[in-house]
DNA sequence: GTGCTGATATGAACCGTTTCATGAAAATGT
DNA sequence: ACATTTTCATGAAACGGTTCATATCAGCAC
């Protein structure tokens, strides 16, 4: 009657097997051991049913296996397909992701690094506009959408070529007059390079523009004024429009049926992010999309590259047009 | 010149307030501890700026304050709302979470079961329709939306009370003959309880009902096939219709825009699920609203109480009806 | 001053791994 | 057959905490 109830451990293997530890360890880990050494012990893990316990391991190796994912939330679809990629890109390499959910709150942000270095995680991918955050610098970090200093390497996608493309779309489809409407972080970021770009290329295709542009703090509703300040007898005097986000689209797109503006009839509409209906469905509208998959392979790599000699500053990935509904063609 | 570069331990916490390595830790877990040792011990933990490695903690305890959340994925809707309020409700705990998205491939989400089981988490919370999951007895599993053995605990919406509510509402909308569409799993599971209930609100309310319910293989479009059949002149035969999610609403709102029928004036449509555009807009469609936030808050609490007495079955959770575009009022 | 009690600080042992110095056995050379 | 080298299994020590049996000491009674 000596039932362990407890889950084996490696020595428990060791003792059914009949070898020492150290040679248990070496078969876990693929090092070079005889066969049928090797023969024994894998007989043994397979009867035991043992699984190594990885906390053990980190302990050991002073390194936890986990990287923690700092986003505001994982609701909002931009945030929740990243969450997603960068969660797969983590479980392929065998790593685990701890998410940090910030909620945009700047305190609940730095007190997450805290946590994360009582988590002693080996790394920290983030999406942050908070421009307090301090890192401290033993600890792993790379940035999406935001350079962050320059130890910090970032990711994103290429913003400006996105901007750019957007502008020559609309002239591809026949607009000859656009505008741009843009709200967010008044930050320096990789995102606030989608308005240069387009500007880029509103000049390249010979189309003249106007912009509107908000802070994080003010109200959507100046988007409408901006729209009734450009309605003459009923219509808009431009015919292409861009946002800097699906989300500020939609809430535009929202704003244009009250006016009774048709899309993409009277202005054809061209939103970022690629957002999907459901996550699976086709694109919410017409938009510029982020590849969000390579961004997160791309950050894990980063993140988990072992010669840290020189990590590049900033990544851009190249973007895509998705099509839509409110655009032509 | 001894400048230890790497982070502190307990052990150098003790070393600097010369005090023994167990009086450290009293501190560290509020355990009582003479008042002038506690003020030496956090000063010296202040200077150090120490932090206990909680993985070497949960090592030692056998816990690894650790819960893993099975999911299909973090981009549909639901899902995202789920993730996120489960992995809230574990971090006000403490508690970290491991998330595995299993993209419904059932051997992944057995192979995770094992992953876990490596990692050793305290407990599994899982949203899974795979009928072929084992669960080794010895972790405490909550399931979301489906029973999947008397020994574990099922956490859902009270989606009878789901379906009646929203064969109620459609009539006090003023339908009369309504119709119920329905794509899932076959198995046994929660949602398909609001299949039972709308039957038994509409016979409640006098309402005649038609229903057309595919599995999970089957094409939606045979859902366009149900609404031609009941196209007469130009117009449906009923002037209600509840879908089974929103994410179906959806699908079957393009149907019938193509369809030239009108919503809400010719019929009107309430989903299930509460989704809301871009996670925090409007809701996407009418729908019956479920409470995410209280089911990830029941799935943690009876996934984490002590005493293991008589965990129940079954919780159903209260919803309520979202008001959206797709009815009148 | 001695003996007893209660309160509380101490540090060795342990959790499950990996690592590495040690030494035994096998392989090779002459 | 013996010396030398190579190969490789062994198990103690260490990682950073917690626990608990033991040691220390102050307070009190006589």
């Amino acid at each position: 009657m000596r039932t362990k109830s407890t889950t084996p451990t490696i020595k428990d293997v060791a003792a059914e097997a009949g070898v020492a530890l150290g040679t248990v360890s070496k078969v876990i880990n693929g090092l070079p051991v005889g066969e049928s050494y090797r023969i024994r012990v894998e007989d043994a893990i397979r009867k035991l049913d043992y699984h190594v316990n990885s906390y053990a391991q980190g302990m050991k190796a002073g390194k936890t296996h986990t990287v923690a994912l700092l986003i505001p939330n994982t609701q909002e679809p931009y945030f929740a397909r990243l969450t997603y990629h960068i969660n797969l890109a983590l479980l392929k390499r065998n790593y685990r992701m701890l998410l940090c959910s910030t909620d945009y709150n700047q305190t609940a942000e730095q007190e997450y690094i805290t946590m994360v270095q009582q988590n002693k995680v080996d790394g920290i991918i983030g999406l942050t506009y908070n421009p307090e955050l301090t890192i401290a610098e033993n600890i792993p970090f790379i940035s999406i959408d935001r350079s962050i200093g320059p130890h910090v390497p970032c990711v994103a996608s290429d913003n400006f070529a996105g901007g750019q493309m957007a502008a020559e779309k609309l002239a591809d489809l026949g607009c000859r007059h656009v505008a741009f409407l843009r709200i967010g972080s008044s930050l320096s970021n990789e995102p606030n390079k989608r308005k240069a770009g387009f500007e880029n290329g509103c000049l390249a295709r010979d189309l003249s523009y106007n912009m509107k542009i908000l802070e994080d703090g003010d109200s959507i509703d100046e988007f409408n004024d901006f729209l009734m300040e450009h309605m003459h007898d009923g219509r808009l005097d431009f015919d292409g429009l861009f946002c800097v986000t699906d989300h500020v689209a939609f809430q535009v797109l929202k704003m244009l049926q009250k006016l009774k503006v048709q899309v993409p009839e009277d202005v054809q509409v061209i939103g970022f992010d690629g957002t999907r209906a459901f996550g699976k469905e086709e694109y919410v509208c017409s938009t510029i999309v982020q590849p969000t998959e390579d961004i997160a392979e791309m950050c894990v790599e980063l993140l988990l590259q072992e010669n840290l000699t020189a990590k590049p500053p900033l990544v851009c990935l190249p973007v895509s047009y998705g099509h839509g509904w409110t655009t032509r063609e």
